[in-house]
RNA sequence: GCUCCCGUAGCUCAGUCGGUAGAGUAUCUCCUUGGUAAGGAGAAGGUCACGGGUUCAAGUCCCGUCGGGAGCUCCA
């Protein structure tokens, strides 16, 4: 997330106003407290504290009213300029400030990051009794800060500048609008934003769950589900298809050394799954035996099928393509829905490229991977180049193929017209990517389809392809998978529709509702009809009435009712509701037929 | 993995000061056969996540484990 600036963000200075007179209140109810940073974040701001004990719901109301009693007081922010020196002084009780200090000496900002402008000013804001290190802005005075538009909503653990090996701060987020009303409207907003959670949505509509017997992070598909999952990959195998794609189908586990040597079991060897078999072994130069692992991607493997045979530059571009299932053990903190899980299914394809067909190809794969999110109606995504953190050194391969590689994914960007934002350090180990982010309903990013380009396995696996010229050269790789795992995008999937799939993708297309039991023999017919013309399509024949099948219906959010009563049976008809509530009346079942079947062909 | 919060019927939740559990809904049975978002009655359903401990007595208090949530860290 894009860091917030007093330019972007017309509320910058109420929220990080409010951010003092937290830390005020804070420090007047633990006097001992030792107090870090308290930036304005999107729809609030936080701060975060060093305290004698954990923070309660009922310590937030505490300080919440703390804040409210230092806002009347109406104090005016005054801001000063300080030497180091004064600054240690001021802070000489606050260890956190004083690093921070030390920092800003040294020309960093209040993160330990280097500051844009050589020269950093050591300035303070001082409101009431507190003062603190900041540079600005703020209100002019607490006058113009409306005491019932804000409201502590959580507290939560954060590293001490963001690292897992400094001190674990409280950290207490708040939200702060200019009036009552704003701040009731964002509250609502946040309410609504939970009813489309997929995790609530998946349990209701019966999609996936998670089972303890299982194990946490392992998604177990419901048939409804399962549908829906089948849909989409039936709808990605035919454009793949089309595109030129070949399916392959490989394990679920390799040998260690197909890992050591494509680098994952260096980099990754913590997310990897523990061994799965080791073979007896009294190679004293193998003494590890034959170690499988639970496949963490599945490159290496389409790598091997592309090694069976000698290739041509005739041969090229290749195309893998595979429903790739693959597992990864993922932190338990990190485990969220069907968001973040320990096994998945990517819609993984490896291209294998000539250095010259890279950028087309590469050109290709976008605009396959943009023809999937419009025809999937997701708009709220953002395309963000990966390069990788010049200073890590987890990455591999030189510098040169590098710059190929990143030149290659933003000439393509460029040339399809796909707007981007750059991010270092978020390339893949082995290359630097072209992600697909979208937001979930509480506003936190998940990166979906990706595409790579890679130089480096095939230099590590010795890839060749003979050339024109009888030659033989090194293939470029093409990492890339439109929908990134299933799991993931089926979550936002559930979030963006809010349940209410289009009818293409609907686990139920439609549910004939006969009003009485006279009617039921007829209802089964129409749904046998629909049945055979590959329609999802039940009857609900349960013992209620039909208002009460319709809520039913309307709760599963399936797209079609067909009401069937005396009238529909005689003309050999049926009765059509919208879950929008729209009454369609009685339309013949031929011609509700052909309105499904355009749906569904029309992937609407 | 770390910090904090949470775990009671399939689901959503109540359960006071510690005295061996309750609602709505879903399920099943019966009645009802109805025209666009809940017809009625009855029944069944719980090792209060699990394991220890304190106590005459634990859903309730304490410790641990497992699971979930928020955030941090991480993310091929």
């Amino acid at each position: 997330m894009a860091p917030v600036t007093p330019e972007n963000d017309p509320l910058y200075r109420l929220r990080h106003s409010m951010a003092h007179v937290m830390a005020q209140a804070v420090l007047e109810i633990f006097p001992e407290a030792k107090i870090a940073i308290g930036p304005p974040v999107e729809n609030g701001f936080y701060y975060d504290f060093d305290l004698p004990r954990p923070l309660t719901p009922d310590d937030l109301k505490d300080i919440e009213k703390r804040m409210r009693r230092i806002l009347k007081g109406k104090h005016t922010f005054a801001y000063r300029e300080v030497s180091a020196a004064e600054a240690r002084d001021l802070f000489k009780d606050q260890p956190y400030k004083l690093e921070l200090i030390e920092g800003l000496a040294q020309g960093q900002d209040e993160y330990g990051e280097k500051a844009a402008s050589a020269s950093t000013v050591i300035s303070t804001y001082k409101h009431d009794t507190f003062e603190d290190l900041c540079k600005g802005p703020h209100v002019e005075s607490l006058a113009d800060i409306a005491p019932d538009g804000f409201k502590l909503l959580r507290v939560s653990g954060a590293y001490w500048r963001g690292d897992e090996s400094r001190p674990m701060l409280q950290r207490i987020y708040g939200t702060a609008w200019p009036s009552k009303a704003e701040l009731e409207h964002y509250l609502w907003q946040l309410e609504e934003a939970k009813k489309r959670d997929h995790r609530r949505l998946g349990k209701e509509l019966e999609l996936f769950m998670f089972s303890q017997a299982v194990g946490s992070g392992m998604a177990l598909w419901l048939p409804k589900g399962a549908v829906l999952r089948d849909t989409l990959e039936r709808f990605l195998r035919e454009v793949q298809i089309d595109n030129g794609y070949l399916p392959v189908v490989t394990p679920h586990l390799g040998k260690i050394d197909l890992y050591k040597t494509s680098g994952h079991w260096y980099t990754y060897r913590d997310s990897i799954f523990p061994a799965v078999k080791e073979v007896e072994n009294d190679d004293p130069e193998n003494p590890e035996g034959e170690i499988y692992l639970l496949k963490p991607m599945n490159c290496p493997h389409h790598i091997e099928i592309y090694k069976n045979e000698p290739r041509s530059y005739r041969d090229l571009p290749l195309r893998y393509a595979e429903f790739g299932t693959v597992y990864r053990y993922e932190q338990s903190g990190e485990l969220t829905g069907l968001l973040r899980v320990r096994s998945f299914t990517v819609d993984d394809a490896h291209l294998f490229v000539t250095p010259e067909q890279l950028e087309d190809e590469f050109i290709k794969v976008v605009e396959l991977i943009l023809y999937v999110f419009r025809t999937m109606g997701f708009a709220d995504f953002k395309a963000r180049v990966g390069l990788r953190d010049q200073g890590d050194t987890k990455y591999i391969g030189d510098d040169a193929i590098w710059d190929i590689s990143q030149n290659a994914i933003i000439n393509a960007a460029e040339k399809v017209g796909l707007p981007y934002v750059v991010a270092e350090g978020e390339a893949a180990f082995y290359g630097p990517k072209l992600d697909f982010i979208f937001r979930d309903v509480l506003g936190r990013e998940w990166q979906l389809g990706t595409v790579q380009v890679d130089y480096n396995l095939p230099e590590r696996f010795e890839l060749e392809y003979t050339g024109e010229d009888g030659q033989k050269h090194r293939p470029v790789m093409i990492h890339r998978a439109p929908f990134g795992s299933l799991e993931r995008f089926i979550g936002t999937l559930i979030e963006h529709h809010a349940g209410a799939f289009p009818t293409w993708l609907a686990p139920v297309q439609a549910v004939v509702i006969p009003i009485t039991d006279r009617h039921v023999e007829y209802a089964q017919q129409v749904a046998k009809q629909l049945k055979a013309a590959g329609m999802r399509v039940e009857v609900d024949d349960s013992n209620s009435r039909m208002n009460a099948k319709i809520r039913t219906a309307q709760k599963q959010k399936v797209p079609y009712m067909l009401v069937i009563g005396d009238k529909e049976q005689e003309a050999e008809a049926v009765a059509v509701r919208l879950r929008s509530g729209e009454d369609l009346g009685a339309l013949p079942v031929s011609e509700f037929q052909a309105r499904l079947q355009d749906d569904i062909n029309n992937h609407r």
